[in-house]
Formats: structure tokens, sequence, C-alpha cells
DNA sequence: AAGGCAGTATGACTTGAATCATAAAACTAG
DNA sequence: CTAGTTTTATGATTCAAGTCATACTGCCTT
């Protein structure tokens, strides 16, 4: 499940660091320099507004990689990686992470299927900021996150009104409104606090 | 400038198609097929609300190409393709496209330099959409445009107002009354009434 | 089991952009 | 040049989500 495996970045010289829960590892507008790959913990991609309002625009666990489009398509992070708890991360050299690939055509395969899946991810979000209430976003979040998932059966949201919210372009005040009114209609179900469909 | 040459595209079979302003190339949630590429024209990828409210993902022109995420990602159109004006585009089977990408090792990093433009694209408007006020996604929508262009000196933004409305989730009187305000700011200029930073 | 913190919950109030309506200006085609 | 269509313009009104304030709940830690 690993963009790539392990043994491969550590045989290209990928070296392995850590990362504190709400540590930055790189800021918005600066240069990339290396290809990450989360091998453990959990790491957001995140934007900041002047008045510290966030946008989320992933998270990343396992053995998904992030930050790689600024390296491919030349030009400085779009927006700011930070660990959302303790993690550990592999680091390979840019030129090495390009001899990688170039020595390995089905990575680089992989790469475009990983970038066209992110694209439907934001174009299927910005649809929804931009034409629809938020029970509509939220249901369409949810069911997207649902069906990115290789099993069935009920599916338990991994994340907090908070997070929904920063990923939905809502208030946290307005996810919670909304998730109960959801409840009472039957969209979704709650147990204990958690958001199962 | 063409993601593709001609003269290669034909030689892995592609035909020439036409479509005439506002007809339909394909919808979304269809089967994708093929890979395209505009010849002349300008086409747009479109998502409709149930209340007819559009939301633009990208416009396409010259030797540009559209809907490959959706063969890439293996997934159903997550928009619809439509002519914005008469258009004629190249057509080729998806089955020749990979082949033609296996042949070309440029070309399908190309491919990924451009879905990583585009990531960065969405990136920003979602950012913008989800924390900022009409002026400022506007104003950050039109330097984007700006800076994609190679020459430097005066830009004439080549879009309607409504377009403008429909890349950043905004009503075309908001864009209208936005635009008058920045123009008072000093933010842009109006030439008749084309915006001009 | 007590204290502290993150997350959830709710009410009251405000507001900025959407909506609705109507018109003027600028292209376009015949 | 004129009729028709698209684009821009502007005012009045509404309303959904944001904001602010405050509290409750559950969970972790010691």
């Amino acid at each position: 499940m690993s963009m790539i495996p392990e043994e491969l970045l550590l045989s290209f010289g990928a070296k392995k660091i850590n990362l504190r829960k709400e540590e930055f590892l790189f800021a918005k507008d600066t240069e990339a320099h290396f290809y990450y790959q989360v091998a453990s913990g959990f790491v957001k991609m995140v934007n900041y507004s002047y008045d510290g309002q966030e946008f989320i625009q992933g998270f990343f666990k396992n053995g998904e990689s992030f930050g790689e489009p600024a390296l491919f398509g030349h030009f400085p992070y779009p927006a700011n990686a930070v660990a959302v708890e303790d993690s550990a991360l592999f680091k390979l050299p840019r030129e090495n992470f390009f001899k990688l690939l170039e020595a390995h055509f089905e990575i680089h395969k992989k790469f475009n299927y990983e970038l066209s899946n992110r694209l439907r991810y934001k174009g299927m979000l910005l649809s929804e900021i931009s034409s629809y209430p938020p029970d509509h976003r939220i249901f369409t979040l949810i069911n997207y996150l649902k069906a990115m998932l290789p099993t069935n059966g009920p599916f338990t949201v991994p994340y907090t009104r908070q997070q929904l919210a920063d990923m939905t372009g809502l208030r946290v005040e307005t996810v919670i409104r909304t998730i109960k009114k959801m409840e009472q209609d039957g969209t979704v179900k709650l147990k204990n606090h958690k958001i199962v469909v």
C-alpha cells in the first residue's frame, strides 16, 4: 500500500526523521527539496488564513506521500505540512527521487494514479463548497471517505467535527449543528459522538 | 506547447472531431474511454448543481488536454465537458494513449507536471473559497492567471464576470460589485469593461 | 476520584453575500 | 441600422451561516 516500498526508499538514500505532534515539517511558499512519505503517524497539509482559520488540503498516513506536486510541478509548497500526532517520515532528496522514478516505471504510473485521485477529491470539494449547503457538503465528504475504503459495512468517520469543518470550509458550530440534524433525519448515526454511516 | 504533438497523436490513431458551441462532449459520471486534446476552440469542464448553478473546474484551449485524470485514476468523469465555442478536438482511444505514454517517457513526465499544476490551482481555490471574502478570491485568481502567462506587462482577464463567478463560487452580481470596488481602490483597472491588471 | 483538557453542544445576534427585480450598455447577426 | 442577445450594472430585501458567549460531556493522566 506504500507509494514507494521502504527498502527501495532506503536503497536510494532515504533517511528516517521524526516529528512531534503539532510540529511543522515545511512551510507554505518554501522550495521543495525532498520527497516525503509517512512511515508512521499522521500528517496534514494545511493553509492558514490571516485570522488563523484553517483549510486542510489533506491528511496523510502510513505509506502515503505528500508534497510531491511541488516537486513534479516546479513550484513552491502551496501549503504547510504539520504533524497531527507524533510521526516518522522517510525523507528522500529530490534528485534521488527522480532517479528512483526513472528506474521504476510502475511507481511513476502510481504517482499519476495518486495525483489524479487527489484532483478528483479537490474537484469534488470545490464543486460542493461553491454550490451546496452544509449538510450536502458533509454528506458528500463522508461518503467519499467511505467509498475510498476497500471494506464495505458501517464506516466510522475518523475525524473530529473541527477537522470536518476545516476540510469543508465550515465552522465547527455549523458542523455540529448540521450533524445533529442529519442524525434526526436518519442520514447518519451517532455512536457515542462518533459519526457512523 | 501541446501536451502531445499533433503528428504523434495521429500516428497513434487519433481522430479529429468537431464540437459546436454549447455542445456536450461527455457527461459527469460516465466512463472515460478516450484521451482528448484541444486542436482549436475552447472547452470547459463544469459541474452543475440541481438548481443549475455552475462550477467551472477548468477551461482548456490550444494544445491542452482535459479529462485524463479519469483515465489515470480509473474513475468516471467527475464533471461535464462542454464546448464554450465551436471547437475541434483530437480523440485518441485510451489504450493507444497508454501505449503512447509508454513509448514516450518525456510526455509521461509532462502529464505529471500538468496534473501537479492543476492540483496547485485547485488547492489554491479551495483555500480561497473556504477562507476569504470575494475581493480576495477574485484578486488571487486574477493574479494566478496572470502569473501563468509567460509574458510580463499588463494582463487583460479573458473571462466574463459570469465566468469568474463560476470559477470562484460567487454570483455574478457579487463579482460585478466587487470588481467595481476593486477599481475604486485601484486594485484593478477597467478598459471598456475588461479587467486589466 | 479529581483535575484538566479536548471535543461537543446550544442559544442569541450579526452580517455579508445570495436573491430578486429591473435596466442600461455593448456586442452580434441579419 | 436595427432587432435581439449577452454582458454589465444597481438597488432592495432576505436569510443561512458566521460569530460570540457560555456550558456540558467524556476522556486521559496522575
